[in-house]
DNA sequence: GTCAAATAATTCGTACACCAATAATTGGTA
DNA sequence: TACCAATTATTGGTGTACGAATTATTTGAC
């Protein structure tokens, strides 16, 4: 299926792998919000809680790599179904803490993942060497496109987790 | 929070690496529309009609991987700019076709990568063999993500097939 | 020739996902 | 004390992205 004939189509081949990759996610989640009346955000989310024990909405934003606005979003859904409890700090009255519900919790030990488990399953029958070159193919691609904007995305794991750092905007980078 | 001694952590560093290279497109799509008026989807569509000529709203679904119901959106943002122009076939009268304005093909002419620059550029950097081992490694990994549910048929619980999988996120660390 | 199935585009509703701006607090400092 | 900067959560606005349902039109079967 590969035609190496082809000269440098490789970016684009690239780019059309990423869009499909992206797409395929998508689909997946809406599969399995048909499943578990949850989204894979969501269920990422209340997986992050339900391990973590009660936390702060911006430590689930940090945990699960999401803006703490799309953060929100996701926690009044996962509250309207009664899977996740808000609760104004005592302490420091700015702080919401998050808590999952008894039925959350019930939830997640029932769930199926929250990537497609044939994805985890087949990546798990390659040869060992395969997922190696897969892993790292991947981790290289997340260097080379973060290379650029280092503080757009908060990535980068060891240590405790990333936090972006907002400022700094200059204007120009390129383009 | 991955801990490197853990053995299979592959599945994870996968679905991890996967994470990020969607945000990071999703935050480079941002950039992109700081910059050049569009954002990448609506590149990526402009660049498959100006490269294919006018063709139909179903074409340029197909030729870049989106639903029918997604590209609607995209080509009213880009015709609102007046970089697309949507024309009824005299022919078949259910189909329109979309065509780019001179505006859209001087825009495609001088608008920057729908892929990170740097992903780009830095790809071409490397080794050619290592090109082709990162594009291989991306295809492969859309292969094992589709090839399960090409076509599940409906047949337990309620309602059609799910499906899911949305473009955000996708469950990182653990779970 | 006349319907029914198929096809094309669109609309509607849901859910992300982000940034910018805002409100409410807190902590530090003049 | 009064004020100001930082932190936390939220709101508002834009733009994907999808499936289901709708409308218009064409094609196919009879």
């Amino acid at each position: 299926m590969l035609d190496p004939s082809v000269p440098n189509a490789l970016d684009l081949r690239v780019l059309t792998a990423l869009r499909k990759i992206i797409r395929s996610v998508d689909l997946y989640s809406r599969e399995l919000k048909n499943k578990s009346e949850v989204t894979a955000p969501q269920l990422i989310c209340l997986l992050a809680i339900v391990r973590n024990g009660p936390m702060s909405a911006t430590s689930v934003s940090r945990e699960v790599f999401l803006s703490p606005s799309t953060i929100v979003g996701i926690l009044d859904r996962l509250e309207i179904k009664g899977l996740v409890k808000r609760e104004r700090s005592q302490k420091d009255r700015r702080i919401v803490m998050v808590s999952a519900t008894p039925l959350g919790t019930t939830l997640v030990a029932r769930a199926p993942s929250p990537i497609q488990d044939v994805l985890k399953r087949r990546l798990q029958e390659l040869p060992l060497r395969e997922q190696e070159d897969i892993s790292r193919s991947l981790e290289r691609v997340v260097e080379l496109m973060e290379a650029d904007h280092v503080e757009a995305a908060p990535i980068l794991e060891l240590g405790p987790i990333p936090q972006k750092t907002t400022q700094e905007d200059k204007g120009p980078q390129e383009f």
